[in-house]
DNA sequence: CAAATATTCAATAGAATTATTGAATACTAT
DNA sequence: ATAGTATTCAATAATTCTATTGAATATTTG
């Protein structure tokens, strides 16, 4: 094989891949299976495109090898096809966050807005034993993975069952990661009814794709 | 902000960052620049696209934020942003060697073929006593950084200044990264002399990049 | 088998991307 | 200033991408 068709055969199958992330709602249909799998209707609906199109996009995802796809009975579950997309999502996003200043900016002044500001990190938290992590997503995505000692309470649910945190410590929500909006809900709902409580910028599989850098 | 409009201002300025990506030419212009700054008519030559053609993708990257400029004389010289931009394109790199089986199989093929099959890991030499890393890459590219211990020789001389090389150790020859062809091209020339040679997978970049991983 | 539902497909129009060409701009050196 | 060189710009046509619409397919349930 010569030199020139070797490296255009690589970078265009590897082009051929990061296609697939270059279109904001597909961003944000990864940035949601990487919470566990869902159906075509709940794509659309959390995402707020029509399931044709929701359902376009998928298969470009699954064409790019970045989901995956399981039927049961009638509905089809999608599902990210390993660590290494996530990683590579993770990636992209934490470079958009340091060199674009419009994705901090648009974050943060979200966060102001929403009484969730600042947000605090997991290493300065995870042995704090006056700190309770709060788990705010559907139960479904907390069982399919939560930082250990995580209570989960959807954040539907959270301002009838407020009861059932410790009133003594400080209260961190969570939720799919940075550009979800729950933590932040929850965090304001829990500070306007007296709660000490601070927003975790990482989810689950932030720190599990980490889980070395926190092991010891 | 309303919760879907603040969505839509992320994923979209991400996904106009990711757009950078997704084209082969950009992501071998990416791959070149990793190495050090280089001149337009050199990155055209470098990737045998022509030179209005490597300007404008150059535009791309700079107006993404993911290269930028440095003006020396008549000379304009390109850059990578820095490690969070070269850490995307790995993570990409990494994702597309595990999920997508052409790339992987293509790579295989091509060092099957010139004499450099199989490689080998950054982690498996660089305490061996009886390695001796070889650095094939251009002298600048050399000098803007590169691994401890690792002689230069271009691959263009090398095979006037074998003589240069410890006889009795293994060479390990590096180059660009896992598509620079240069440490194949290396490894065959050594090999075909009599000496004991590898190729290294990894790019000095990438050793940097893990630098933790290899400290203690 | 028929009805109901989840998902995909096909067609379309509008928008964005790409490589090429040749002209225009910006800087240096004489 | 003028000439020379490096780089960018502008215009173009071919291709690809995107959201929408409505029809088609596949599976379960009755």
């Amino acid at each position: 094989m010569e030199k020139r068709l070797f490296k255009d055969a690589i970078y265009t199958a590897i082009a051929g891949m990061t296609k697939a992330f270059s279109n904001a709602n597909r961003l944000e249909i990864l940035d949601l299976l990487a919470n566990g799998e869902k159906t075509v209707e709940e794509i659309a609906t959390q995402t707020s495109m029509s399931v044709a199109n929701a359902s376009q996009h998928l298969q470009i995802l699954k064409n790019a090898r970045l989901v995956g796809a399981r039927r049961q009975g009638t509905f089809i579950y999608y599902a990210l096809s390993g660590l290494k997309a996530y990683a590579a999502w993770k990636a992209l996003r934490d470079m958009a966050l340091e060199l674009e200043p419009d994705v901090q900016r648009t974050l943060d002044q979200y966060r102001l807005e929403t009484n969730s500001y600042p947000g605090c990190h997991f290493d300065e938290i995870y042995q704090e034993p006056a700190a309770q992590l709060l788990d705010v997503r559907p139960v479904e995505e907390f069982a399919a993975g939560h930082l250990s000692n995580a209570l989960s309470i959807p954040i539907q649910e959270l301002s009838e069952r407020l009861g059932e945190l410790p009133r003594h410590k400080t209260i961190i929500a969570y939720c799919r990661g940075p550009f979800c909006t729950y933590a932040d809900e929850a965090v304001a709902l829990l500070k306007a009814n007296g709660y000490k409580a601070l927003r975790l910028e990482e989810s689950y599989l932030d720190i599990n794709l980490n889980e070395d850098q926190w092991k010891n």
